[in-house]
DNA sequence: TATAAAATTTTACACGCGTAAATTAAATAT
DNA sequence: ATATTTAATTTACGCGTGTAAAATTTTATA
């Protein structure tokens, strides 16, 4: 009674059971007799045991480890998702491990190589994109079960699950172009992630579509900080009085909340009511976008649904022990979030 | 060349020596002979072998895991914190384990739970404050090395390095006197956060200390959605027409973004320029504070510094294994950020 | 060069668990 | 009540590493 337990040999003989059976209740409760699953969960009342998961996971064909890997954590709407993401995880009876690859190709293989050495049973990934180390990542997808969410890298991994650019954007394009001056499209020139370029695409076809004459504004900037572009470059714009529309739709929401700063700074009157010098709406429906001045009129990304369904995916290749024949990508659309600032 | 190898065993054979020395290599590859060492080394160039974590760890005295605990990744505050510290732990040699509570007291609990069995060699917890299960923090700290950061638990841990509210306060009181209206201080009635109430009562001691009277708004509002709370709360603080001063001093970044936001469509013009209604300011230097419309003036926290000493107090106690006699306390000081809100 | 001391390597054992195969017990059918 | 089937348990072995103590090699000293 006073003795230590140390593992599990020691409590199976305080239960009155074999290790063994012991063994089968921690990996499954109710693959025991009744009785003796009564006799062990009695002891555990009593004492204070844990299998130790070191031993666990060297003696298992697999672990339960889901590596959940996104391309900056300090981006809250990647920590919203890798929350939502999270929790999914542990519902399906598996441990999640959240790395952020900070916005660096080279962090971002560091936490694959890290996630090897854990043999993770499955991966969901959020890659970098154009800046990722495409042959590494495509390497790590090939050794470990992989879904890729969000930014869709070429034939890597087993899935893709994001969102439908093509239908978001159409959505808020028509929206502008139906209640005031068509938008010029706001983006770096060189965007990191290939939802930059999709949207890009999907923007200049849905002005078509609607007949309109798109005009892009390009400006420079590198990395992950969008804010900070959106303030310096999108203050330029506007001092430099190149725009020739009200209305810009930016390629999304952070590069919008900086562009708001410097059209604030600038004295302009950011809103859809008499009076107001500029339109502007951003892509993402960032937790932030919310709060800013004017509040931020976006497209919502349907997360609670890419979520789920790269969740499901990940857990049918785990079970079914098989990499699927072909990969799967399924879009989600995108619903407007209407607010004040177009 | 071409037999795979599975084991530390087999690594050892092609490289001609014995596995123990192939781990003691492993473990510090300076503490084998020169000419051992490069044979190892040309192995690992043919061969991609890596030791298995799982066994590494069932029979390591102590793992190389270090947990880190913060209230709330959401919050791109924390997880710039998280970051921040977890370089420092890696450039320490250790593994960092990121684990968000979430905001959530059980979700507190959990992650501790969850890292005890991961038998971490320490553990940096920024606790959530009032809302902690404390006695089942201060059970954890007690069988684990602990060092608090941010937020300070009674007696809790080894040690705690956060923030010096009573200097930072007193610089943006003694700041916003100096330059305008005295401020009254904007918070929640029952703020979760123990910096809440240092903050108040350093806000009390500064005000008297310059022979003013203080004003306390304090408004309802649960949880960690500080924005919505400055937004909903200070609009009607706002709308109520209850402002006795035109300068309001907030308790954090966050409740100053929602009251900026509603000050905005209360058509308020905040700042410090001449026919400007109201001036706000914050604390913390919130990664969003520097594009807020108008950008606003707050204190930053020293984090690196809080940062670095925590790893250091960790690592501290890790190396010389045993809890340290008295518990440590550091403050550090803020430094004021001024910007155009106040 | 011989010898002592120090550094390195090897031997031998331990760690705490999963799992296939063998055994035993319980449930069902006759 | 007995035979048969099925479920639960136990036996026996293996997983891939760390580490103390013993053996060996290298380096330093005389």
């Amino acid at each position: 009674m006073n003795d230590k337990i140390k593992n599990m040999e020691d409590f199976a003989s305080v239960c009155g059971i074999s290790r063994p059976t012991l063994s089968k209740y921690f990996n499954a409760p109710d693959s025991v007799r009744k009785s003796t699953r009564f006799k062990i969960e009695a002891a555990l009342e009593k004492f204070d045991y844990r299998p130790n998961i070191y031993a666990i996971n060297q003696n298992r064909r697999q672990t339960k480890n889901i590596g959940l890997v996104v391309p900056n954590l300090t981006d809250p709407f990647f920590a919203g998702i890798a929350r939502t993401i999270e929790g999914l995880i542990i519902d399906a009876g598996y441990n999640p491990l959240l790395l952020s690859s900070h916005g660096g190709p080279q962090q971002e293989i560091t936490n694959l190589e890290s996630l090897r050495s854990i043999k993770p049973a499955g991966v969901l990934l959020a890659p970098l994109g154009r800046a990722s180390d495409q042959r590494r990542v495509n390497e790590f997808t090939r050794e470990v079960p992989t879904v890729l969410f969000d930014a869709n890298l070429d034939e890597a991994g087993e899935a893709f699950f994001g969102s439908d650019n093509n239908q978001s954007i159409g959505l808020i394009v028509e929206y502008l172009c139906r209640t005031g001056e068509a938008p010029a499209f706001f983006e770096m020139k060189n965007p990191i992630n290939p939802n930059a370029f999709k949207r890009r695409t999907a923007y200049l076809a849905a002005m078509e579509k609607l007949g309109r004459e798109p005009e892009l504004i390009q400006v420079d900037g590198e990395g992950w900080n969008f804010e900070e572009v959106g303030f310096l470059e999108g203050g330029k714009v506007i001092s430099d009085g190149r725009l020739r529309t009200n209305t810009l739709l930016c390629s999304n929401d952070r590069l919008a909340i900086g562009l708001l700063s410097a059209a604030f700074e600038a004295g302009l009157r950011v809103g859809h009511a008499d009076g107001c010098d500029l339109r502007v709406a951003g892509h993402d429906d960032h937790p932030f976008s919310r709060y800013t001045c004017p509040s931020l009129t976006t497209v919502s990304q349907d997360y609670a649904a890419i979520g789920q369904c790269s969740v499901d995916t990940i857990m049918k290749i785990i079970d079914s022990n098989e990499k699927s024949p072909e990969r799967e990508v399924k879009l989600f659309e995108g619903r407007l979030i209407m607010r004040g600032s177009a």
